[in-house]
DNA sequence: ACTTCATGGTTACCGATAGTAACGTTACCT
DNA sequence: AGGTAACGTTACTATCGGTAACCATGAAGT
């Protein structure tokens, strides 16, 4: 059997994998992510049986280079959450911005990443684990020991660690498509939303109702109140949170 | 051309097209997300090049059963969203729980729409439109309008909409998998994310940053403190916020 | 009644791609 | 040297998206 073999068998054929895997996101990053595992294996200087000698199928190769990139976000992340002495807001901030900085250096991976693989029925493969759910397991522990530590209801912690890690996830793809904000901008804005929630919204269901049944009539402070400029300045990780009303 | 048509042709075409959709729900409930054309067209009693008849590719028919699903749930949404009279908080619960509702009814639909489809260069069909993306642009609407008329920054609306959005489309992923709760006590967390965000986690750092690192050593109070039971009742919606420290 | 044409449907095919079988080659390890 | 195990190839199959060509039927128009 393979755990039998000769040690440094092991490791070349692991250092081997590593070099498949990396052609793997080489091709990614050129084709999109629909790259075919002729590409792939073209990509690495070889065929496709290599291939899945290496990685069973297609499952397992994807699996792969998932935990692959997986990994290299992980390091950032993981350093940005466990920082002490750091308050929890410029915490958060650094975990959001680290996710998007990953995510603006490798737009295609990412793209590549945010397709949940398709289980077909004669997979014998073992399930792949989202990228999403590995990240959303970190996350999860972490905020797990955070809720406890401050006596709060850790049940919450998966949901909120699992939607934390989606919503930093669909921002970030909506972002790619339309990049009507600095990453920066964008990282202050979650920041806010994951620490502090929606603004107030008093006079949300009185002041909605009637633009939204009325449509085809303008809200009047539609020009005045949008300017869409874009304040932020070039430093990689903005803290301040973005002037509205505090709450009280 | 197909506009100088006689009239009722048009209608019978489009009630055609809705029993295909129709048809080509039920496949991939029953299917799995991973249904072909055939087996789409065979649920349907037909062959696949009526469904290319109608839809182009399997983009097209992507789209249209994305649009069908779309529209079943948007109209929950908007009564949701709309609703005079009804506190924010309660909207936003009642939002997220219509959200939860579609997703527990139709599992294997949901899952469908969760992968984006893969676009092949060859694609000539027009770029279809995510799920999350549709609901998105709704959400944005209507939290763009609130936070102007609430005075606040609505250059927030876009990133939070589709943040928001992706974050209870993954905690749905997340509660499709593991069921370790009730529909509204999910729908609870999150609203009270959404609203109010994570509670004051000031002992973060430093509670976190010894676990963490000396990780071998359990935290103290892991087992007194998760009890995971589920204190949920059966009621539709949830509005009341799960008992936390109130922010001051 | 016979043709004509639109409509709805089918069979049979093509091309690409996941996955595999069988075989050759290099290099390591007694 | 020789066994053997890893490395690699060519050539194949199966499946699936997509298309071409053909068939049936029924409602006109003449």
């Amino acid at each position: 059997m393979k755990s039998r073999m000769s040690p440094d068998r092991e490791v070349r054929r692991q250092v081997r994998r590593l070099e498949l895997v990396e052609a793997a996101v080489r091709a990614i990053r050129r084709e999109g992510p629909g790259a075919s595992m002729e590409q792939m294996a073209a990509e690495a200087g070889v065929t496709k049986p290599i291939l899945y000698r290496h990685f069973g199928d297609r499952g397992g190769l994807y699996a792969a280079v998932t935990t692959y990139a997986f990994e290299g976000l992980d390091s950032g992340l993981q350093r940005a959450l466990q920082s002490v002495d750091t308050p929890p807001r410029q915490v958060v901030s650094n975990a959001i911005d680290a996710y998007l900085a990953f995510v603006e250096q490798a737009p295609e991976l990412y793209r590549f990443l945010a397709q949940r693989v398709v289980n077909e029925p004669g997979n014998l493969q073992e399930t792949i684990d989202d990228f999403t759910t590995r990240v959303g397991r970190d996350v999860a522990l972490i905020l797990g020991e955070a809720l406890r530590a401050a006596g709060a209801d850790s049940g919450a912690a998966e949901p909120w660690a699992f939607g934390i890690v989606g919503m930093v996830f669909a921002a970030g793809a909506w972002w790619l498509e339309r990049r009507t904000m600095t990453r920066a901008r964008l990282t202050a804005y979650l920041t806010d939303l994951v620490c502090d929630g929606l603004p107030d919204l008093e006079s949300l269901t009185a002041g909605l109702a009637a633009d939204i049944t009325t449509d085809p009539q303008p809200a009047p402070d539609l020009v005045t109140a949008a300017p869409d400029g874009d304040p932020a300045v070039g430093e990689v990780v903005a803290i301040g949170r973005t002037p509205r009303r505090q709450r009280q």
